[in-house]
DNA sequence: ATGGTTGGCCCCCAA
């Protein structure tokens, strides 16, 4: 016998300002797992009772002040799993990892928040893309040390890798978030012995795109996006991949965040 | 080449 998880990772852009707005995606996706990113909230001040609300009841988070933060919320009890390494020794709350264990199985859920990088592609005129860089390079370090086994990873990794994952690729190539060096860094850090749950089920000439800007006076017309937003699973989770969802309609949803929610059903 | 919008916070920063 087989179990299936549903797990959703969601650039949220502040966990207080949208939280109503996860009951939409619990109606939508019905997951049994939740990753947020840009919550903007410290720990202290995470709305408490949510989680409960949303029937998903164990809830870990990292937050600050502003800006950053992540959070996970689940059905099943979790764990967090201690002694990760601190990115780029910032202390910034950019990554959380949950250990779950479903039956006999222990799983290893990671949530990341990978910097945005800024505007200009020169990490020696812009120190925020020299910092986006070093993370990735750190991450595929990290797994490439510790190769992943029953593991998900998820997040706003904020690199659209492929051409189709972006609305014009040439456009693009100097713009960040799709530069050679941020893809290929992607890449390799994927591919330390990970799978793109997505595009496994999507061909990699189909358009994908998980984020539209604010600035875009109808972001559906235009339809400028980029799939910045990514689940990846272990290469043992491969057989076990059985649908993705884009919630594309998210982005029309009551004062919406600028990215949308991405989902997998995973069979164990 | 530029501007466009949003959230958090304390007036400008990050996205």
């Amino acid at each position: 016998m087989s179990d299936q998880i549903i797990v959703a990772t969601w650039n949220i852009n502040s966990v207080r300002l949208r939280q109503e707005l996860l009951f939409k995606l619990m109606t939508d996706a019905a997951p049994d797992v939740i990753c947020l990113q840009e919550t903007k909230v410290p720990d202290e001040l995470f709305p408490g009772d949510l989680g409960a609300q949303l029937g998903l009841p164990h809830v870990l988070m990292r937050g600050m002040k502003g800006y950053n933060g992540v959070a996970i919320f689940s059905r099943f009890p979790i764990t967090i799993q201690s002694g990760m390494p601190d990115w780029c020794a910032k202390g910034d709350c950019r990554h959380i990892c949950a250990k779950m264990q479903i039956g006999n199985r222990q799983i290893m859920i990671h949530n990341f928040y990978v910097p945005a990088g800024g505007d200009v592609p020169d990490r020696e005129i812009n120190p925020k893309y020299g910092h986006k860089l070093d993370f990735i390079a750190e991450a595929r370090a990290h797994f490439e040390r510790h190769p992943p086994v029953s593991s998900i990873l998820v997040g706003d990794l904020n690199i659209a890798p492929m051409e189709n994952d972006v609305w014009n690729h040439k456009q693009l190539l100097g713009v960040v978030s799709h530069t050679p060096e941020e893809t290929t860094g992607l890449n390799a850090w994927r591919n330390a012995g990970f799978i793109d749950a997505v595009r496994h089920f999507v061909p990699d000439n189909e358009k994908l795109y998980t984020w539209w800007s604010y600035r875009n006076r109808d972001w559906r017309a235009s339809n400028r996006g980029r799939r910045l937003d990514h689940i990846w699973v272990s290469r043992d989770f491969r057989n076990g991949l059985a649908y993705y969802r884009i919630l594309t309609n998210a982005r029309d949803w009551d004062r919406s965040s600028d990215h949308v929610p991405v989902i997998i059903g995973l069979n164990l």
